[in-house]
Parts: C-alpha cells; structure tokens; sequence
DNA sequence: TAAGATTGAACTGTCAATCTTC
DNA sequence: GAAGATTGACAGTTCAATCTTA
C-alpha cells in the first residue's frame, strides 16, 4: 500500500472517519425519514430552525450543497409547506428563507427525538472521549478546510 | 437546543465529524477528478488494486453502494476499460470484478500521489492526535453500526 | 463586470422488480 | 424459496448557462 508510516496513518484516518460519519448518519437519516424528510431536507430545516431566516446563499453554504441543488431543494420543502421565500429588501437579487409556522411545528415535534437519536447512536464512547473527539476533529477539520483556500492553480 | 449536556455533545460531535469528514473527502475529490474520476469510482479501484478481484456484492458492501449502484459503476469502470468481469466457477450466479491491466497501471501512477493529498490533508493534527482519532473513532463507529442491527421495533 | 439566484441538461445513486442459479 | 446480480423508473445533485440587480 505505502511504506510511510505518516502516509498509512493518513489514510487509516480518513477510511476510520468516513466510517464513523456514515454509521452515525445512517441511524440519523432512518430516523427523519420517519417523517418523510432526507437528511438534507432535515439540515436545511434545522438551520433555519434554530438560526431563523437566512439567504439562500448563507443556508447553500452551510449544508454544503451546489447552487442548482439549493435552489431544488427549497422549491420541494416550499412545495410541502415547511419554508417559504421572502424579498429581501437590502439587496434585491437576494432571496430570504424562512420556516412557515407548519415547518417551525414539525421541528418542534421531530428535534428532540432527532436529537436522541444521535445521542444514543454516540453512546458506544465515553462522554471524556466525545469531548476529546470534538477538540481533535475540528481541529483536523479547520486545517484541512484551509489547506483548500488556494486553488489548484500552478506557481508561475 | 437542547437542555441536555450529553445531547448537545453528541449533537456537536455529529456536526465536526460530518464537517472534518467532507473536508478532507473534499482535498481526495479534487485528486481523483484530474485523472477523470470520482470518489467513489477511484474507491472501487483502488480496493481492488490492493485487495485483488472480488464479488460485486463484496466491492458493494466495502463501498457502501447499492446493489443497483455497484452494477452501474462496474458498468462505467469497464467501458473505461479500467476493470473487467469475470465468471466464477464456484457459484455461476456471482461474477468477480478484476482490475485489467490499464486499470492497474493507471492506479500505479495515481495512488501514490493520492496518498500524499490525503496525508497533507492530515497533517493539521500532530501523530499523536492522529493515533488517538483512529482509535476512537474506530470505537464510535463500530459502535453506532451496532446499534443500527436491531430494527426500530418497540420493546415489548 | 460581478454577485445572487434560477433553469435545464446530464449524471449518479436508490429502490423495487426480475432473472438466474443455488 | 433464497441469494447474487442486473434492470428500469425515478429522485437528487452538479454543472454550465442565464436572468436580474448591484
């Protein structure tokens, strides 16, 4: 595979933290669709949840999701309901999101279950370790997002 | 939120891995996609690559992919000509999947570089932290696809 | 000219049904 | 009847092009 201890410990990380990722998000998406909802969906609906109504932009960057797909995905939780668009009078090409009153119920309803759910899913580490864990991922996290800043341009 | 302190680091632990995850899924991504392949095409590849031809259902789980979705990616990889099936005389049901000689070659000269991305990627956490992240990690993890064994049956 | 959002085409993945072999 | 793989219909995403406003 490769000789280099650093480059074998590398990848053991990333294939140990994708598993993680998936297995958690696996018991999260059982859970929301519960109520016909993605995981996706859900994400955007906990943003705008607990952080109100925000632009388009901001909610695309924050679920990590391309431009066409934001776009896509507000139409269909608007088409059920849940969100709505509003002008936004600052800048008139912008658009705010917002949760109807019916989206801000089904979050009431549906978080705190949601929440257990991660909690329980969690529980295989101690609480001392899931805070070890936080520290350390986020810390790999933030590096690695920033080693991302310059583009793949070559040095002239 | 939440009230509950075990929630909210559960919830927050959920947040970073999700985040670290798809930073460094990111760095790997941008990799593969100058030699014309996705993430989850260059992961058939390379398990193949080091493990040896195996079942679609064997490369299906090790990717975590549907059954529809291995057989549509085995379909691209071979009209690539990056890989081939193979019929297998133990159960004439199954087909092994084998790499063929481009598809060798090619992650010959890719792999190691690919290495490299991701080493860089992790090399914002010190070796120490690293080990200390595999090893918890490797724990929630197993824990939370435990946990998704038994169906979501009310106990009795 | 650029930035925010949307559109339409193309692609990738899932799900349920099916075919073959066990 | 069950297991391995494939198929076809469909849902969700991305990407490039476009529209509007700054």
């Amino acid at each position: 595979m490769t000789d280099d201890p650093a480059t074998r410990r590398a990848l053991k990380l990333f294939v140990v933290l994708s598993r993680a990722q998936s297995a958690i998000a696996a018991h999260a998406a059982r859970d929301v669709a519960r109520h016909g909802l993605s995981l996706v969906e859900f994400g955007a609906l906990e943003a705008l949840y607990h952080k109100g109504p925000m632009l388009v932009g901001e909610l695309q960057r924050r679920i990590l999701i391309s431009s066409g797909g934001i776009t896509f995905l507000v139409d269909r939780l608007a088409r059920r309901g849940l969100v709505e668009r509003r002008e936004y009078a600052d800048d008139r090409r912008a658009r705010l999101i917002a949760l109807t009153p019916a989206g801000t119920r089904l979050l009431a309803e549906i978080f705190p279950e949601h929440a257990a759910v991660i909690r329980r899913a969690a529980a295989g580490v101690s609480p001392a370790v899931q805070r070890e864990l936080i520290d350390h991922l986020r810390a790999l996290g933030v590096a690695a997002e920033h080693r991302g800043q310059r583009e793949p341009t070559s040095p002239t």
